[in-house]
DNA sequence: GCGACAG
DNA sequence: ATCTTGTCGC
């Protein structure tokens, strides 16, 4: 897949970055990872999104290796209305898997990004907030997928992991729903950790861009239902998988 | 060399 | 990420 579709969505010229090259493999990983470290400069640690009514929720489905199903990779934009509670409408994209670029610890949004795009384009509205499955500025060089797609649309977006991927937590968390410790990178804070339900595993969420430390949190909480992941998050899991396979049938 | 390692 | 039914626990 080269160059994605993207009708509606913004974009804001980062200096010294070529406008496409963005999300595109630069050839390395130490240059991958420079161009993070470059986009990570631009991240606005700042903003209240617990106002907004339209969030799109982003997630993928990947075939497996060893699997039967060999076909393609399948990302999926649920779009949410909080007014309602309910989804708007489910966007889809799919690739196959053997043309995305494989996933490293540290690079997803060079693998999942550009599906991402493609069915963010095809939302018949833009949506004022980014719900990622993946880090925010969790992450070593502070640019994980949902802080890259963030400064790539400007728009506001966070993470919401179901793993650690970078930070030391401050403290112990507590067994109780709704408990949060912060995430630590040295002495500064990267994001939370959350136990939205008792007694399950803990989310790790984290501001991607234009959105508050303290917002992050206080939206992911606006959104829990009452399972583990936010309820658009659900969603969009629940309906990339089904839709990956329905791809395979096909 | 050892441990860590989003999806 | 994915392969998978029933089963244990709040």
């Amino acid at each position: 897949m080269q160059g994605y579709a993207e009708p509606f969505l913004e974009e804001r010229f980062i200096e010294g970055v070529d406008d496409a090259a963005r999300l595109t493999w630069p050839g390395s990983l130490q240059a991958a990872a420079a161009l993070q470290a470059e986009l990570a400069r631009a991240v606005v640690l700042a903003g209240n999104p617990c106002g907004a009514r339209y969030i799109a929720a982003l997630d993928a489905s990947h075939p497996t290796r060893f699997s039967r199903q060999k076909g393609p990779s399948v990302a999926v934009a649920v779009l949410w209305d909080r007014q309602t509670g309910g989804v708007l409408e489910v966007a889809a994209a799919q690739m196959d898997a053997a043309e995305l670029f494989p996933y490293i610890p540290g690079y997803l949004s060079f693998r999942e990004a550009p599906l991402y795009l493609a069915a963010l384009a095809r939302l018949s509205r833009l949506p004022e907030v980014l719900l990622v499955d993946g880090q925010g500025i969790a992450h070593p060089r502070r640019l994980g997928i949902a802080a890259h797609l963030g400064v790539h649309l400007n728009l506001p977006a966070l993470g919401v992991a179901k793993t650690l991927l970078w930070g030391r937590p401050e403290g112990v968390l507590p067994l109780e729903a709704g408990s949060a410790v912060r995430l630590l990178d040295g002495g500064a804070q990267i994001g939370w950790l959350f136990r939205s339900r008792t007694g399950v595993r803990p989310l790790v969420v984290s501001p991607g861009h234009r959105v508050g430390m303290e917002e992050s949190l206080a939206l992911v909480r606006l959104l829990m239902g009452k399972t583990r992941l936010p309820e658009p998050l659900r969603q969009a899991h629940l309906h990339a998988g089904l839709q990956r396979r329905q791809a395979n049938v096909r």
